[in-house]
RNA sequence: GGCUCGGUAGCUCAGUUGGUAGAGCAGGGGAUUGAAAAUCCCUGUGUCGGCGGUUCGAUUCCGUCCCGAGCCA
């Protein structure tokens, strides 16, 4: 980037250009509006839109994630859809790795980067950054996969009390990812975790809200909208073996109805309550943001260009 | 019309040898440092279909009525 550098003997300083406003980032439940609202924004402010949502990433799920359409894709760059096929695997350190250089460029360009999505984890590792430990080891956790919750706990506890006392013992998924860590870095993953307390100074963003009410509503509308749209044919044409797509909330449910164990109105009322519940834990995690300026999910465009103004002040 | 089986939490059902009841799901709350649309934790009072009867006490036993489902006419 152009800076002052070595530029003492010049004649007239040149004024630096004008400081690019921090990225900015939109965040908010499913169905919240997000993807619009980005539109709108980076519409008006010259930005270009960046992904954080962890199964827009996946090519062959654009219907079911309600992923932005042609029409949007065609209004402002888009970047980190699609780009990953349905069975590679995907974590929140390589998203990371995946999103800093296409922030970068764009930066690089004099755009703003509006980083739009409702992977909270995803998010943090952007906005935070993660904490220095090994990425996960697919043989080890395979071996650690086979082991009974018990045997890990154990293991762990003589590995790391500190972390064993910290972490959630009856999540399987926590137990055995604090053990990998130690045991990839031969070191307590305690001595090596820093703290996600501190948010970093000029974080910038909104978080789109809604009444619970208007928030179901909106799911239901959408999850019609979805499968009319040929979610139902998507799922169809999905590889069998995509262990993370088949994640996706949806998928268990199509294919049940696809296989025949549900009738379509069942199959649509799964994915609502699937959507739903999810809706929920993104607003426990969210809440917990408090560095993203609140914004009424219902917001006209001007009013969210004001609080983009507004926020990260 | 007769017989049989059901009627218990928003839903599907368990249970009480008579002392007013509990699971799963849904709902509500929370956690979250490389699977995150994942994974996990906490949270269960409802005229036990209505009305009578027996009983110290009935959701439980008896009678009757109502509502489902099935079978026989």
């Amino acid at each position: 980037m152009v800076n002052s550098c070595g530029r003492a003997a010049g004649p007239a300083p040149i004024l630096p250009p004008p400081a690019i406003e921090p990225n900015l980032y939109i965040c908010g439940p499913t169905a919240s509006g997000k993807s619009s609202a980005a539109l709108a924004i980076a519409e008006a402010c010259g930005g270009e839109i960046v992904n954080a949502d962890a199964f827009q990433l996946y090519r062959g799920l654009e219907t079911l994630t309600a992923a932005p359409g042609p029409d949007d894709l065609a209004r402002v760059p888009h970047h980190l859809y699609g780009r990953v096929a349905p069975g590679e695997a995907l974590d929140a350190g390589r998203y990371r790795e995946m999103a800093l250089p296409v922030i970068e460029e764009i930066r690089n360009r004099g755009h703003l980067p509006v980083i739009v999505g409702g992977s909270g984890l995803y998010l943090k590792f952007l906005t935070h950054g993660p904490s220095p430990l090994p990425p996960a080891d697919p043989g080890l956790r395979a071996e650690l996969e086979a082991l009974p919750l018990e045997e890990l706990n154990l293991r762990l506890e003589a590995a790391d009390p500190v972390e064993a006392a910290r972490i959630d013992r009856n999540n399987p998924r926590y137990v055995q990812r604090a053990l990998e860590i130690c045991l990839l870095a031969g070191r307590p993953v305690s001595e090596l975790r820093r703290s996600f307390a501190a948010t970093p100074a000029g974080l910038r963003g909104i978080l789109l809200e809604w009444s619970p009410a208007a928030l179901e509503e909106r799911i239901r509308t959408r999850t019609a909208a979805i499968v009319r749209r040929g979610a139902l044919e998507e799922v169809a044409a999905l590889p069998a073996g995509s262990p993370t797509a088949s994640k996706a909330i949806g998928v268990p449910e199509i294919r049940d109805h696809l296989a025949g164990r549900i009738d379509l109105p069942a199959c649509e009322e799964r994915i609502v309550v699937a959507t739903r519940q999810y809706a929920k834990r993104q607003r426990t995690w969210f809440r917990r943001e408090s560095w993203l300026t609140r914004v009424d999910g219902a917001a006209t465009p001007d009013e969210l260009l004001a609080a983009v103004r507004g926020a990260g002040r």
